[in-house]
DNA sequence: GCCGTTTTCGGCCCGACTGTTTTCAGTCG
């Protein structure tokens, strides 16, 4: 069982534990932990119980039981709760304004243990008559049983932020609007997003929320008080993310005085895990922090900006990608803080394709878009033969490919341009192409297309095969988080880690939304490791560099630098950083 | 269930909005 599999299990247990009527903080100490537990790289396989209660949030009774998980695989508390509440009742919980003590109601009171029930009851008006419920409560029943397969999309990042920020800025103009922000995880560039936050300051509150209502890109209202206004957007038009297509995403906009634009924006920007510690540390202070400010008593004292509020809290300012609770509350100077990575750092990128495979446009043209991009180097790496549907390249078209490049590469002053390929890691554990002909390259890509669902060990040994390959510069495609359920492949993080260290073998993060491969949790271990990161675009066409952007995002969650970054290195360092250069 | 230069017990972040209510519980973020 992996770390995000006993995440789950806690998730579950707390649900279960909520509808079973158990102490909100015993329910949130499970939550707590899962989220904990996801954001830990190393496997807690075969740790320690006094290890594991090291961890913040993890007590004696929960290091026994993701031993217990560990080692067996289930839980027994889980398997007993499980068998107390039917999944049906569970799967409630998944209504929108429904919570865990509605649906134990239904539950106890209508002997309700499924969907299809609690439709049927609604419809005949028998929820209506409990205690707490009313004809309003019933019909909102109706309404989120009838969206539920609508429900649970969370959107690529990339898709979202185009509508934010033409809502903003519409926004920006209506009279009295003084400031204007994206917040939540739009604002913390998470890689996906369930809903989205708009906070602004202005005179009347009134005057933005109609604008918003009648905004194009709004379809309806769903909720307006005088400070806060929820409104569902229109499907996007051609959205990226998986099973978007004709699912609407919802916006909140938040409305404070000028005085608390800085408290609104942390509070809003959340995480949420972050913003109880900063909220506790306050009370240690003797003060209050709420969206309007922090307090002293009853009396506002300050909460114009972010960064008044963290220097008042004695912390230092911690940029938002890094909100998360994990180390941000550790660091003392802004010397601990690190100095994210810019899309303007960025020098180089070292993956894409031409039309010779499955890119769109030529060689030339690839070259000359990465030029307009500023770029100083690129490879251009195409698929090996084994990826036949996108006329993935033999030895020979390969060799003669990079013949044409050299020949063409001194045609630029401004710009190198390498001979790479994009060389699958195949199902036996070998190359897809000669190790004579990855002899010639100046980078090589390694990365597994195929049998992605072999058992992990298998997986290992690939990816293995292809670190301890002396021509193998990178890895790529490695830890595929792709949204919905479809995991990427599943592989000993440890021990691959730990051998492209040794072997001095780059890790790849892709800039493509829909395959940000490597995730802000691993790409923060190989920063702690000291792995180079490189973060490529991916690009099939001369647009594709647009999409630098979503992979800069991810890299700043993960707390990388420019010197973590290698395609943000000179290319002379980059080019003596290779393995395949220092033994020379 | 976790946690402790106030503590091994008694806390645990805070407010908006809704619907069902006559003062508030539940839900959500």
């Amino acid at each position: 069982m992996n770390n995000i599999e006993i995440a789950a299990s806690f998730d579950q247990l707390a649900d279960l534990l909520e509808i079973d009527g158990a102490n909100a903080f015993r329910v949130r100490a499970y939550r707590n932990a899962a989220r904990t537990i996801e954001g830990i790289a190393e496997s807690l396989a075969g740790v320690q119980i006094a290890q594991l209660t090291e961890i913040p949030g993890i007590g004696d009774d929960l290091a026994k039981k993701i031993v217990e998980l560990m080692t067996t695989g289930q839980l027994t508390m889980l398997e007993e709760l499980k068998a107390k509440v039917p999944a049906g009742v569970v799967q409630m919980l998944l209504l929108p304004g429904i919570g865990p003590k509605k649906v134990a109601q239904l539950h106890k009171e209508l002997g309700i243990t499924s969907l299809a029930q609690l439709k049927q009851a609604a419809e005949l008006g028998g929820v209506a008559s409990l205690k707490g419920f009313g004809k309003k409560t019933e019909q909102t029943i109706l309404e989120g049983i009838a969206s539920l397969d609508q429900q649970g999309v969370r959107f690529y990042l990339a898709d979202v932020v185009p509508l934010v920020q033409q809502i903003a800025a519409d926004l920006s103009k209506v009279p009295g609007v003084s400031q204007i922000s994206p917040a939540g995880s739009v604002r913390r560039l998470k890689e996906t997003i369930g809903d989205l936050d708009l906070l602004a300051t202005s005179e009347d509150a009134n005057l933005v929320m109609d604008a918003l209502a009648a905004h194009p890109l709004v379809e309806s209202v769903i909720a307006r008080g005088p400070t806060k206004q929820r409104v569902r957007l229109k499907s996007l038009s051609n959205p990226m993310t998986p099973g978007a297509q004709g699912h609407k995403p919802e916006m909140d906009l938040r409305v404070v005085p000028e005085k608390s634009f800085g408290a609104a924006l942390q509070y809003f920007t959340g995480s949420k895990e972050h913003n109880v510690v900063t909220r506790r540390l306050a009370k240690e202070k003797g003060l209050m922090l709420n969206e309007y400010g922090l307090n002293k008593g009853e009396e506002y004292y300050l909460g114009r900006t972010e960064e008044e509020i963290y220097a008042e809290l004695g912390l230092v300012f911690v940029p938002p990608e890094l909100r998360e609770n994990r180390e941000e509350f550790g660091w003392k100077t802004s010397a601990d803080v690190p100095k994210l990575i810019t899309e303007g750092e960025i020098l180089g990128d070292l993956h894409m394709h031409t039309t010779e495979s499955d890119g769109t446009a030529s060689l030339e043209d690839m070259i000359a878009a990465a030029r307009a991009r500023g770029l100083k180097y690129i490879a251009i790496t195409d698929h090996s033969k084994r990826v036949f549907m996108a006329n993935g390249l033999n030895e020979e078209r390969l060799l003669k490919q990079w013949e044409e490049i050299r020949r063409i590469r001194e045609k630029y002053d401004d710009i190198k341009i390498l001979c790479g390929v994009e060389c699958d890691i195949l199902e036996n554990a070998t190359m897809d192409l000669s190790d004579e002909v990855l002899a010639q390259a100046d980078w090589i890509i390694g990365v597994i297309h195929f049998g992605l669902k072999q058992a992990p060990d298998l997986i290992t040994k690939r990816l293995l095969t292809a670190i301890e390959n002396p021509y193998v510069d990178c890895i790529g495609h490695m830890t595929g988080r792709l949204i919905g359920k479809r995991p990427g492949a599943q592989f000993d993080v440890e021990t691959v880690f730990a051998a492209a260290k040794e072997h001095g073998v780059m890790l790849e993060i892709n800039a493509h939304p829909a395959r940000l491969d490597l995730s802000d949790v691993h790409a923060a271990k190989a920063r702690a490791m000291g792995i180079p990161i490189v973060i490529n675009t991916d690009s099939h066409s001369t647009y594709g560099f647009e999409m630098l952007q979503w992979g800069i995002a991810q890299a700043r969650r993960a707390g990388l630098s420019a010197e973590n970054v290698a395609n943000a290195w000179e290319f002379e360092k980059f080019e003596k950083s290779l393995r395949r250069n220092q033994k020379k």
